[in-house]
DNA sequence: CGTTCATTTGAGCCGATTCAAAGCCCGTGG
DNA sequence: CCACGGGCTTTGAATCGGCTCAAATGAACG
């Protein structure tokens, strides 16, 4: 039943494995699609490991990031009946999938996923709407930061590209924006996808 | 208890009135506070007639509307304890008041709403992070004409300057956009708030 | 009729984008 | 081990959409 549901395209790349009760796991490999618009609403998910994006396109191929979800979190509850968007594996990822009986069981902590959901997206509408490119930037970091537990070294999962269109920037923007944050000394890149974050007050500071 | 439970500044213009079982009704002038940005969450709220607009603040004064709220709209539910955000009345309003007990019951209901509410927010983001000024205009502006029953007369109780905050934009622009749509004659405005829309076709593909 | 506030219009500027090219990293194969 | 190719990232130069500042117009109200 579960392996029927699964779009076919798909299925060289899931492993479902049925663990003890409650749930199921799937690993998606860097790139794959975990849903896609238009698809029935039949399950949610939690990452286990790696990362994964949520997003929206326009018909002429601007997308924008509407969230990534790391290890813990949860995603794939909307409203209605299908999904109004995608959601891909950024790494390879794995996830614990729930289906609908579990989240029927589970609708008292659904309603705090989707309030938490909700306060996320109209903060990130505070960003994106009213401020500038080196806040966005700096919101970012600083969000991701706490995310991964609050540590000084940052691991970026996601390309400068995926960051722009959660940002509502373009990429080479993205990049100029950290190459000044980086001759401030306010960060230091071990390389593109990792940084150190030397002056975590002055980055709170340029939040706003 | 109620009463108890009203900021005092309110007091004058807060007359609520217990009505036939499960809620409150409050009347609120235009301009006055509803709720704002650290208040404990203890109720929600349905309007039954005006317009309430939810925003929060940057510490420099920029604003970020994040939704609107029209009659038979339900609004005040937060994840946490206390508010992020400030709700106001945009023109004379009166609302329906569900407690803590109310909302306890209705929870399933809750759910469907919040989940709609992110669904808003995350449509939203799109509309801000990746739309032009034109098309922010005509995505507004259509949603408004459904949300007011879809007829081609459109009454805008807000200002120019809480659409501008709601679209991540300045009242110029904001200005400047309507002008163009009038001289494209998408639409007619009977005054500064009356819009009459005289292509809807042109105004949805304007969307994108 | 004057005051006040909201909206519109104009001119110049600026931050972010676009377009273009170079640099860097990494896996592949000779 | 190095050359090659392809993807991602960075950097540069020029453009442009929306912003800022400023002023005019319009509407509401005493």
């Amino acid at each position: 039943m579960y392996a029927a549901a699964q779009p076919k395209e798909q299925a060289e790349d899931v492993a479902p494995t049925q663990i003890a009760g409650p749930h199921l796991v799937a690993t998606y490999r860097a790139g794959r699609e975990i849903y896609a618009e238009g698809d029935l609403i039949e399950k949610c998910y939690q990452v286990s490991t790696g990362a994964v994006r949520v997003y929206r396109l326009l018909s002429d191929g601007r997308r924008q990031v509407v969230s990534f979800h790391f290890p813990g979190e949860m995603f794939g509850f909307e409203a209605g009946l299908s999904h109004c968007f995608f959601a891909e594996a950024i790494t390879e990822t794995t996830l614990a999938v729930f289906g609908r009986r579990q989240m029927q069981e589970r609708s008292r902590d659904l309603l705090a996923l989707a309030l938490t959901g909700m306060a996320r997206a109209q903060q990130h509408l505070l960003v994106i709407g009213r401020q500038c490119a080196v806040e966005r930037i700096a919101a970012f970091l600083v969000d991701l930061c706490e995310r991964q537990g609050g540590g000084r070294q940052l691991r970026l999962p996601m390309s400068r590209q995926d960051i722009a269109d959660y940002l509502g920037l373009t990429i080479e923007t993205v990049s100029r924006v950290v190459t000044k944050l980086k001759e401030r000394s306010v960060i230091v890149l071990r390389d593109a996808r990792t940084i150190d974050i030397m002056k975590p007050d002055a980055l709170h500071s340029l939040c706003n």
